[in-house]
Formats: C-alpha cells, sequence, structure tokens
DNA sequence: TGACCTTGCAGAAACGTGCCTGTCAACGCG
DNA sequence: CGCGTTGACAGGCACGTTTCTGCAAGGTCA
C-alpha cells in the first residue's frame, strides 16, 4: 500500500488518521490509491497497537441449560436493539456473550468494557473483567456487593406498588401475583414489594411461583393461582406471556376480565393492545435502559474514570387498558369504515 | 510473564496452546504461573499473527430509519439466539453490525466471516465483504445474483400453498392475504404463490398490504381487508402480530372465527396458543435456520473450500389450532382442577 | 568413539499499525 | 553568510503473539 502510493507507510497512517504534518495534496492522493486499492487497515494491528478495539461485550444470563433466554421476553430483544444503535452511533460494536460461555471465547474476544443484564450475586465473570480493569455496567442493580462501573435499573418497589395502588383504586379486594422462582433482583425486589404492601394493607399475600424461563409453565401458575380456594380478583404477573397465560385461565373458570378479574402484566409486546380485553402492561422502557447502559459505557471507556459507581433509574410506564379498569373506556381505535353495524 | 516463570515465551506459547515438544512438567509449571498472575493472552495479537479473530459478523436489513427491526418479530430473536449458541459452541462470537451502519465500525473490526439476513439485491455490504475474500452466509435466498458463500432459506411457495390448502379443506371459499410493501424475498416470493394459488383454483385475489415495520399499521391493514366488500372467509398474515391484529378486528365487525373467519398467521410467538380462540400458526423454525447459518459459515472459514454455493432449505411447520379449523377439536389443554363448573 | 536422532527449550522473524524521532531542504532574519 | 525555524516526509521501535529454526545435552547404535 505505501509502495503503491510512493510514499511511507508512515505518511499513510498520517494520511488516513488527519494526523501528522501533511499537504491536503499528499493527503488526497494517498486515499485516492487506498479508495482505488480498496485497502482497509487492519483491525487486529490497531487494536493491538492502539489497546482499544470498538467492541463492546453484552453479557446476558441463562436460564437452565439454554444459553439465553432472549425470545420469551420482548425486554431482551428491545434493550439489545437499543444497545446497539447506541453504541454505533458512537463506533463501537456490540459482541453478544452468554455469562456461561467457554472462556476459551471470552479471552479471545478483546473487549473495551462490558454490559451485563441482571449480574448475579458474585458474577464470576464481573468479578474477572474488573479485575482485568474493564468498565463494567450492568442493567439491574447488582446484588450484594459487585463491583460494577455503573448500573441502570428501574425502581421496581415504586412500580409494583404503583400497580397495586392502580388495581385498587380500581375496586381490587384481593391481588394476586404471578412471580418467578429464580433468584434474580428483579424478580425479589417486586415480590418483596408486593408482599410489603400486602402487610400494609392487611391483605394475606396470594401468590405462585414458577421458573419463569420455562414458557408451559407460565401458563400452568396461572391457572393454580385462580384455582385456589382464595382466589384473587385482580392479578399482577411479572413476566411477559402471563397475561395471555391468565386471560386463558380465567375463560376456563369463567371468569371475565375486568368485571370478575382485574388484570396487568410486565410485557413489551405489543400484542396487549389488541387482546380481548386490551391488557394493561408495565413498560420497563428497555431501549431507554439499552441507550443509558451503552452511553454509561462509552464514557467510562473514553472518558474520565469517576471511581464512585454512577447510578441511574428509569421510569416506568404503566399503560392502562381495558383489562384493570371496571369501568372499560371506550375503545380509542375505531374501524374506519363498517359494512355492517356491531 | 515469561519472566515470571522463568522460560521463554516460545515456551509460554506452547506450554498454553498445547502445542511444541514439552515435558508435562514444564506444561504444569507454565499453565499454574499463568493462572496464578491471572495471565490471559492478547487476542488482538493473536488475531494479527493467526489472520483468525473467532467473531462473526450478524448482519441485519434496516427497516425505514431504525437500525433494525428486531422487535416486532420473535423470530430475529429466536434465529439470534440461536446462531449465538450453535456459534459458541465452536468457539466464536457474534458480533451485531446493521447493514447500514457507519463505514468505520464495520473496518474496526475483524470479522472471519458474516452471517447476512435477508441481504436485499445488490447489496453493498455484500459484496465489499466477499470483495474482501471473507465468507458470507444469507439467511434467505439471495436475491440476483448476490456471490454468497452458501445460504438457507425455507420453502416459502410452498408453505403458503400448504396453508391455502389447509384453508380450502376447511371449508375456505375466499381466502385473504395480509402482506408487505417492502420488496424482501420472503414477502415477494409469498405473495406470489399466492397469486398463482388464487390463479390455479379461480379465485380473485383479496390482499392488503402494509409497511411491515411500522406496528400500528397493520391492524389498520388489517381492518381494510375485511372491511373490503369482497370480504374474504379465511385470511393468512405473513407477519408475527397479524393474529391479534386479525383477531381484533373480526370482533370489530362482529365476524366470529373460526366460524365466519378462518385464520392463519406467521408467527414464532406462543401467545397465539393461548388467544381467544388459539390461532393457527407457521413456524420458520428459526432456530434451525440460525444454527444451520452459523455450521455453514464456520465450514467455510476452516473447512476445504467448496467454490459451489451451498443451498439449505428447512421444513417450516404448520401449528395447527382452532382458528383454522371448523370443526374445533376438544381443547388439549385441560385446567388441573376446577372450583366451580365451567 | 563418532554419526545420528530425540528431547527440551531459546532466538528471532513476522503480523500491520501508531507514534516518536530524525533528516533534509527551504526560508526568514540579523 | 550563518543560524534558527518550519514544513514534509522517512526510519524505526513497540504492541504480544505464533511459528520456524536453531542448538545444546543426552541417548542409541554401528
Amino acid at each position: 500500500m505505501a509502495a503503491a502510493a510512493g510514499v511511507s507507510i508512515t505518511t499513510v497512517s498520517d494520511a488516513l488518521n488527519g494526523k501528522g504534518r501533511l499537504p491536503d495534496a499528499t493527503r488526497r492522493h494517498v486515499r485516492e490509491v487506498a479508495d482505488r486499492l480498496g485497502y482497509r487497515p487492519s483491525a487486529a494491528a490497531r487494536t493491538l497497537r492502539t489497546g482499544k478495539s470498538g467492541l463492546i461485550g453484552l453479557t446476558v444470563t441463562t436460564y437452565g441449560d439454554e444459553p439465553f433466554t432472549f425470545t420469551e421476553f420482548a425486554y431482551f430483544a428491545e434493550m439489545a436493539r437499543a444497545a446497539t444503535s447506541a453504541a454505533l452511533a458512537r463506533g463501537y460494536a456490540l459482541v453478544i456473550l452468554p455469562a456461561t460461555s467457554r472462556h476459551d471465547v471470552w479471552s479471545n474476544v478483546a473487549l473495551d468494557g462490558t454490559v451485563v443484564i441482571d449480574p448475579s450475586d458474585q458474577d464470576p465473570v464481573v468479578s474477572e473483567l474488573v479485575r482485568q480493569g474493564l468498565p463494567v455496567v450492568s442493567d439491574g442493580r447488582p446484588a450484594g456487593s459487585l463491583p460494577v462501573t455503573a448500573w441502570v435499573d428501574n425502581d421496581h418497589e415504586a412500580a409494583v406498588l404503583g400497580i397495586l395502588d392502580h388495581l385498587a383504586d380500581a375496586g381490587a379486594r384481593r391481588i394476586g401475583l404471578l412471580t418467578g422462582t429464580s433468584t434474580d433482583t428483579y424478580t425479589h425486589l417486586s415480590t418483596t414489594a408486593y408482599l410489603r404492601w400486602c402487610e400494609r394493607v392487611g391483605q394475606d399475600p396470594v401468590y405462585e411461583s414458577y421458573p419463569a424461563h420455562d414458557p408451559c409453565a407460565g401458563a400452568v401458575a396461572a391457572d393454580r393461582l385462580l384455582a385456589r380456594p382464595d382466589r384473587p380478583d385482580a392479578v399482577y404477573g411479572l413476566f411477559d406471556p402471563n397475561g395471555t397465560d391468565l386471560l386463558a385461565a380465567a375463560r376456563r373458570y369463567g371468569m371475565r376480565v375486568p368485571e370478575d378479574l382485574l388484570l396487568v402484566c410486565c410485557s413489551e409486546s405489543t400484542v396487549y393492545a389488541n387482546t380481548e380485553p386490551p391488557v394493561t402492561t408495565l413498560s420497563l422502557k428497555p431501549r431507554r435502559i439499552g441507550t443509558a447502559v451503552v452511553q454509561l459505557l462509552i464514557d467510562a471507556i473514553e472518558g474520565v474514570e469517576s471511581d464512585l459507581p454512577i447510578e441511574q433509574v428509569i421510569p416506568t410506564e404503566l399503560i392502562v387498558r381495558t383489562s384493570s379498569q371496571r369501568r372499560p373506556p371506550r375503545t380509542t381505535v375505531s374501524p374506519p369504515r363498517s359494512p355492517e353495524g356491531k
């Protein structure tokens, strides 16, 4: 390449990177030759020399034997999408790395930093990364004393309390909870908030737990919840598919929604806008979280190192639909025209 | 590191990589010292030396201004998940790279090969990659004469024809189609197959198109389709949310499913197992596709170069539920116990 | 006992950058 | 005319591996 342009390697490097003291004529000449040859500087050599790879790890926790649960929860997809977009805008790319991946894969890729989704307590991957001096930003408040650089999370307690109040306002007498058996902070914080609320208002807790990574278990747990002798007249489901599962269970027991059963679930899916009836959902705003996580991480990579952990709380959004209102509002979407009256 | 173990750099490299002629004692000693120091070989240096980075690009097409559509379609999430898993099992990691990303990001990462999802005709990214001599495997039959190394796809024509026959068998007299306005091969092939089928059986085509990347447009298009004077008595929707959209539209027009309207949509979502009624879906088997794509790519990276493009067709699966059967079968899932009769 | 092979390691080149230093000519100035 | 200054490059080192080659010590065998 240098020979083809008739200049030295230094001149090529300076010309392409806009450094050094070169006349514009030389710069243009070098760039033209580079374009003509289709020359691309070696990413590996640059990384080796500069110590920066432009790569950010996206680490997802594992459920059961599966490498990670992307599917069931639109949350992960949305979050990853926003994170990819935000990283790209600042010249970085995302590498998907499950937490329990083979060690050789982790050491085979040069990362500038890592985003960790919902790290478990004493996560060995996180410890290893900070030991290497890499910045680590977590989605989800780190459990225990995990030494992350920064973290972003929702206020799950406030969200749950808000939903329970919303349901009580709509006339719920006994509110049930569909929760998970895993020990991540989301499940833990939400369940604790529910129990505290029950204690405060003097209601006996009514909840069922199931392994959230198993898509079939949710329907069974929803059925269990409505089959109890102390059957709730309102339910909040912590996971995405709980809405349809609970709707189906309610139908099986002849319960009308929202007349006999008020319903809210945490979901990012748009299907709940068109179910029968539409279901009130809590959105955790995964796009804002994905964006914030990446911004914090890249700031830590490039910027000044403030060694205090930075915490950022993203507000949730309750999208109120028919399923949680005793007096259902008029449907907001009306058909454009109707060939026969309804 | 070499100094700490009291051996040469060569010996360290040989010991950690299992090469060279070293006694087991030396090998163990070097590894022990490496563990104690927390030594990790530099990925950048290895990549520079060997020419292999262990990184595979995952390129997703872009819709509108958004970097890529991950969300609306569980397909992408499932496919990416399977691809990640398959790559990991063979020691590779996946880098997410939108097709329309800044050029500097593409050239900043050393890739061994790339998976391209649904490449458009004359995709400049693909051309650039093959010019660099990198293997490219596409998910979706490449349009035009795109010179990919290999591709994996479903037989979309056969799938559509199968669904139309299935609906006709169930008693459909006039089958409608909900399709997209974009020019990707999936939409194109499916629509053409529908039109051919109509011609064969002598039915006038009844279809509505909408921009599939817009989540709101689907509901409007579903409404349009059922508002037509030549209203169909069966509909196949090409995209994931079409099922709930069509169910909602049918309710608005007072049509019962499946009595007045038979329904099938293409989806990987499990929500359709619990809608009212459950909706028959076509699964494109994204896990098998993601796995196959990665296997083909890594084979091309590591193995012998067969310069003929390798084509692989993954069969689809029709999951028949109530919405496409005039005589609905007994529900297969029954509640564990019922406190009051239904 | 010398030729030859095996074992156990060390030396050194090369991968392609980025950056620091050096060189040489031109130029302004007292 | 001598000298410092500046512009425009070239040289060369370092990044941390992998890998080829080399080399001494010890063993085998004719």
